[in-house]
DNA sequence: CGGCATCCTTAGGGATACTG
DNA sequence: CAGTATCCCTAAGGATGCCG
């Protein structure tokens, strides 16, 4: 059985263990984050919103729809609900993400430049920079050595 | 009107411009990508398939469904149905990613490597690693400067 | 403010059968 | 092999209204 295929290359039907969606982590992933609607709260989680109320406005999802995405996404330990407070205020419970939701970043990022490139003529509405040293950030693929790797360059093989 | 806002900072209600979906690039490349089914014809594609009764096996789809997506992910150019010929063989059609849609392999591995870390116990049945190189590939925040970028040091601006 | 209950419509997607 | 045609079921998600 074939160990290692290279992306984009010729599909080896033995390579069949790549396509096991019970196994397969970017199957198993979709699982967890589904709909469009899921992916809407978790931008607005890492633009900072809280409360039921700004995800709701904010998404423009019903709120019967936003209530159980966001029960998912807590059940699914993406997000976490607890008590927070303002000063000032009475203590609010509110949305926050988890580290398991917080590391979903550079799919968010990849969706937005992605979409920034081939959907919007102007660029799209927003850019990320780097506080500080002010340049352009993008989610792009480096090995551990630091190289930039190219889709040609890819290789997928089996844990273990 | 706030212009800028970090990442993951406080929810400015100024800051809505970031929230309109008809022309925030993250809900339109969902619009774009929508289902499971349409990531999972995506990876297979990456993986080298071409052919309808390939992406039908691999990916578990019912043929009516492969075939819908397909023709979605056709007519929005993430895939080109062209000739091609095996030698030997006589010419058939297939299904090739366009550069659209081979853009998108930061998200497919953004999507893996947080299912490897988040939704397998194993670390997931397969990694990727730079073919030449050997080290291993992970998707990743990086700014024009070279830096890597953690999620406090982004800052999010119009564009324009 | 932060939801839940209800109702409804639509889209996703499987099973099966059929065609070029 | 590469699909299309039906049929059917389920889940997503909006609208409306109520409630602590």
């Amino acid at each position: 059985m074939e160990t290692t295929i290279r992306l984009t290359g010729t599909l080896d039907p033995r390579d069949s263990w790549t396509a096991d969606n019970d196994t397969c982590t970017i199957a198993l992933s979709l699982g967890v984050l589904s709909t469009r609607s899921t992916f809407l709260l978790l931008r607005e989680a890492f633009y900072g919103a809280t409360r039921f109320d700004e995800f709701v406005s904010r998404t423009g999802l019903s709120s019967p729809s936003a209530s159980a995405r966001l029960r998912e996404l807590v059940e699914n330990g993406l997000l976490q609900f607890e008590p927070y407070k303002d000063e000032g205020q009475r203590t609010r419970n509110g949305y926050h993400l988890t580290d398991k939701g917080a590391e979903l970043l550079p799919v968010l990022v990849g969706l937005m430049q992605w979409g920034n490139r081939w959907l919007s003529d102007s660029g799209g509405p927003a850019e990320l920079h780097h506080h500080g040293c002010g340049e352009r950030v993008t989610a792009e693929l480096r090995c551990a050595a630091g190289h930039e790797v190219d889709i040609g360059e890819l290789e997928l093989s089996p844990v273990r």
